[in-house]
DNA sequence: AGCTAATTTGGTCGAATGGCCAAGACCGAG
DNA sequence: CTCGGTCTTGGCCATTCGACCAAATTAGCT
């Protein structure tokens, strides 16, 4: 399209190859959602994105080229959409809740490229696989870091493991995107919140917590600190 | 078929045609949850099984049929573990700590075929589809069923959504099997038992309960009961 | 306008796939 | 020993895959 002009100096012939790029992407998520990487042919990309294969090879030079671009994309996505839904909020615990629903909507209204990222990872060919696994680990890092500050702010419990507890709720959360159909009733915002109350203060009724519960959770991180290797 | 007349009468000249099946499931299980099933070839679920393509027809008419045969064994395995050790248990709420045990023991440390059941859903094609959803309803009322006796034994909150509590555990629990590797400290039973004890008491520490708790839930509840269709 | 490089076209290529089968091997029954 | 079925063999086939390319086309630049 148009909007060259000045500033946006174009290498040479374009229409619009960020435009164009991001249609390939769009229409190769929506396809790998579906029918998993494997199972989606370049052929099927290439025309969901209104183009014939030979051009998709020219700007992807091989389909993992695709899934790797498309996983990055995620990331990122991931990564900036809990940024933005969370700045701001002084509260580290009230930072977390509002991260989860963050989270959860990119993953169930958003793209598919968060989608893709958390649930065809097996189909990472081996040279691909270690430039993504960097850029997933910036997700864990940063999730990661929410949790500590969350922690630290000293309404939770004193003695938790937290990677295990983020394992926990990235599951969770995650798992949503097996099952929720939009329009049954329950929007993201609304499951991201009552998980969140799930998480927090648990599913069972004061009565039935013990008195020692924290030397309770003591003795379980016990076990998991001694991991050897 | 076989099991006509009395006993193990077999067919006629198989050297151990269970056994034989139970290898082809189990080597196709293994390659399914590497690479995913789409990107696993028939010959090389037959060269794993140590047979012959040809040979893995006649058993499997399609790679489908492999599919499906996996995934309800997946079922049946998941049921049948839950079941055992729950068995005998009085307390509703013990049965289901001991439940989620077996599960993520299963998943992690039994054969793939319930990884495969979970994991790899979306290979299904529409023929096989329904069969299998018939099948894995199954699996899910049996959890529903766990989660109802536990919800009405008293001791948990009394507004839950029992659907929505499924999804989370089942989430946390299956999500495991993306991280979790053998020989890093932590055995599927403890990671089981502190995911329970999450899910019991919640990670926020007692003082930063809200007193209206139950309300707090209610009002969550309020939302996800209104669900149209 | 003319030049030049970016981009698209429409198709080809060898390799690999899932499904299939005719022939034979095997083994208990009679 | 012979029969009759089950099961295995090893390869074949039509199809489709990902990758690739030379030629044609486009459009910004001087």
């Amino acid at each position: 399209m148009a909007k060259t002009e000045l500033a946006t100096r174009r290498p040479a012939a374009a229409p619009a190859p960020a435009d164009t790029d991001e249609k390939v992407l769009l229409a190769a998520g929506k396809l790998f959602r579906e029918k998993g990487f494997a199972a989606t042919t370049v052929r099927e990309i290439a025309a969901a994105a209104q183009m014939l294969p030979g051009s998709l090879h020219y700007r992807y030079a091989s389909k993992d080229d695709i899934l790797v671009a498309l996983m990055r994309r995620g990331v990122e996505r991931a990564i900036r959409a809990v940024e933005l839904a969370t700045a701001g909020e002084p509260s580290a615990i009230e930072r977390l809740r509002l991260g989860l629903r963050a989270h959860l909507e990119l993953l169930c209204n958003g793209d598919d490229s968060l989608y893709v990222l958390l649930f065809d990872w097996r189909s990472l060919t081996s040279g691909a696989l270690s430039g993504v696994i960097r850029e997933r680990e910036r997700l864990e890092a940063f999730w990661e870091g929410l949790l500590v500050e969350a922690h630290g702010s000293g309404v939770a419990r004193p003695l938790l493991d937290i990677e295990l507890v983020r394992h926990f709720g990235f599951g969770a959360i995650n798992w949503v995107a097996t099952w929720y159909r939009e329009g049954d009733g329950r929007t993201p915002a609304q499951i991201a919140d009552a998980f969140w109350s799930f998480l927090a203060f648990g599913l069972l009724h004061e009565s039935a917590r013990p008195p020692d519960l924290d030397t309770h959770f003591a003795a379980l991180l016990a076990a998991s600190f001694k991991k050897g290797s």
